[in-house]
DNA sequence: CTTGACCTTCCAGCAACTGGAAGGCGCATA
DNA sequence: TATGCGCCTTCCAGTTGCTGGAAGGTCAAG
């Protein structure tokens, strides 16, 4: 199987499938032409991966979940642990967001957008005093 | 001012300053002994980049906002664009956060997190076969 | 035998800083 | 006057997770 392929079943770009064995995410084989030679196992991998990040793992997250995965006495518990910490880290970012948004949406209601320069947006921004 | 203290002023950390001046977002005097010497002019358009960044537009966003902001014929249309892009950016990005969490969370509660290697949420990771 | 779609490596760049090294400047104190 | 400390300077490298592009090798079809 070669890198193509297993892009095309990952979802994953052959860019990204290179740069994963680059930091040693994955270890294909080579064909005697040099090609990466992709078994079903590493096909597999790569799903996981691509899984794991479209759930918004780091790298670092993915490493250590696939390497929890791939060990068959794991405790579940630190699978947990993991997961907990990047939900923890997604609500806090969600929260920010948020809290970004009310600010912006209550900026943008009050400006009329118009052609006049007067703007309450602007005038967060520059805070109390004016230049 | 030097720079500590237009730092101190501004919340701004004196490398993210000298950044800000290398991408050209402030021209800061200089003095004999080579010191930047910032005006209150310069404080005052560092504190409004800080909030604009605080409130997450990009640096180019800001370099519009800060543009927009000396523009005294400016038409606050155009500064309501860039909130209003800013703002669906921001939705947008709630909303993946939001899907990743409502994913996990759900994983996380069904995972026991024991020192039994169970757990649901590297099965879902790793899709629906098994290795 | 050539064309085109693959594949390879390597280098550079994105955003927005941040850390650290190596060295100059200014002021207080011994 | 020396020296020590904290400030300032520049420059280079690293962060995260890829992505684009150049230059070139390989393979199957016509």
């Amino acid at each position: 199987m070669n890198i193509g392929e297993v892009s095309a079943a990952s979802g994953l770009p052959p860019k990204t499938i290179r740069y994963y064995e680059d930091i040693d995410l994955v270890r294909p084989a080579r064909g005697t032409n040099g090609y990466r030679d992709f078994s079903d196992r590493d096909a597999h991998k790569l799903a996981f991966l691509g899984r794991a990040r479209s759930l918004g793992f780091s790298i670092e997250d993915c490493r250590t979940l696939l390497s929890l995965y791939e060990d068959r006495s794991r405790a579940s518990a630190d699978v947990k642990d993991v997961a907990e910490h990047h939900l923890e880290r997604i609500a806090r970012k969600i929260e920010e967001l948020e809290a970004m948004r009310v600010t912006l949406s209550t900026l943008v209601t009050q400006c009329h957008g118009d052609d006049r320069p007067d703007c309450p947006i602007l005038d967060d921004l520059a805070g109390s005093e004016q230049t």
